[in-house]
DNA sequence: TTGTGTTTTATTGCCTCC
DNA sequence: GGAGGCAATAAAACACAA
């Protein structure tokens, strides 16, 4: 893109834009400097501030803004003009009062109507023109501020899921070796005194309890378990309950039958984590969120049914979990 | 003083709305 | 079709280290 239509002296019959190169060619050799002096006097000795005395010529050439623009027409009286042309050099930053002047202003609205812009004009000495850019240019600036803010709390409640998650699997370890370790006990009670638990048998008990092979029922399978089991297994599995877990302890047969014993979702809990722990990108991650959160707030239903139906453990609804992770 | 990075002011082209 | 907004960009102004 040609470098915008600054013109220091602004020459009336001027047509054209110019370039930075055209401006310099222009300032130094071009035209004398006393003529260009006499012209465009420092405007030190002046209350019109800023950068008035920037003349462009935007739009002359086909462009919508055409340079008398810059007086918005309600401002574009003789003696402005005249002003104006006496007081061009180069550009210039605002002045404090009036930064902070717009910025009031801008406090108050970011958006700038027609006769807001005439007014602050006047009362900053300025072309509207230069009030509209200004504006322009903050609500910018403002945009890019507000997308860093964004982004930031999005990486924290990112981070913090991710947090959450990495606790939620070491819980779901814990309680499958608990599991692990109570169904092994279960065994050895139906063996009899005496006999060998799967852990002995399979001499490798510490392993196996943190092994990531997922499916209890998987396992119990591979094993040498006693027909007995494998059976109510393959059985209707309320009366496996009744059978085999009703005869002990309460707390253990709820916890096994509904989190682990259950097919069905539960069962699928097992296959979704056994998946999770070899994948650790970020957009696995979050695709398993979503199927896992899912799964375990149909899992929290059937362990604890007071809980509300459609809350997973997160909080959130259910249906929303979607996509609705990074909602608000 | 000078080189370099950042901020501010302004232009340009495109788009949307009325 | 004109007015105004926005994204991209240029370039002056400024800050600051070496």
């Amino acid at each position: 893109m040609m470098a915008p239509g600054i013109i220091y002296g602004g020459a009336s019959n001027f047509d054209g834009v110019f370039t930075q190169k055209q401006r310099d060619v222009f300032s130094s050799s071009t035209v004398p400097k006393g003529h260009l002096g006499s012209l465009f006097a420092p405007a030190s000795s002046s209350n019109f501030l800023g950068s008035s005395s920037m003349v462009s010529f935007r739009g002359v050439n086909g462009g919508k803004r055409s340079f008398f623009d810059s007086f918005d027409q309600d401002d574009n009286e003789a003696d402005e003009l005249g002003e104006y042309f006496h007081q061009a050099e180069k550009k210039r930053r605002l002045t404090d009062n009036q930064v902070q002047f717009l910025e009031k202003s801008f406090g108050e609205e970011n958006k700038l109507e027609p006769e807001r812009k005439v007014q602050l004009a006047k009362e900053l000495g300025l072309q509207p023109r230069q009030i509209a850019i200004w504006f322009q240019n903050r609500r910018a600036r403002w945009k890019t501020k507000q997308l860093e803010k964004d982004y930031d709390e999005l990486r924290n409640r990112y981070d913090t899921l991710k947090s959450n998650y990495n606790n939620l699997l070491k819980e779901k370890e814990d309680l499958r070796t608990e599991v692990f370790h109570l169904t092994d006990k279960l065994f050895v009670k139906e063996k009899g005194n005496g006999q060998l638990s799967l852990c002995e048998e399979n001499k490798h008990s510490d392993a196996l309890a943190k092994e990531t092979v997922a499916d209890p029922i998987s396992r119990v399978e591979m094993s040498n378990v006693p027909a007995l089991v494998v059976k109510h297994q393959q059985e209707d599995l309320s009366s496996a309950k009744s059978d085999v877990f009703d005869s002990e302890s309460p707390r253990y047969t709820g916890r096994v039958h509904s989190s682990v014993i259950d097919q069905g979702d539960s069962a699928r809990i097992f296959e979704t984590e056994q998946s999770d722990l070899s994948q650790d990108d970020d957009e696995n991650f979050s695709k398993t969120m979503l199927s896992t959160a899912n799964l375990l707030g149909k899992a929290a239903d059937d362990d604890y049914p007071a809980t509300s139906s459609n809350l997973s453990y997160f909080g959130y609804p259910v249906e929303d979990q979607g996509f609705g992770f990074w909602t608000y």
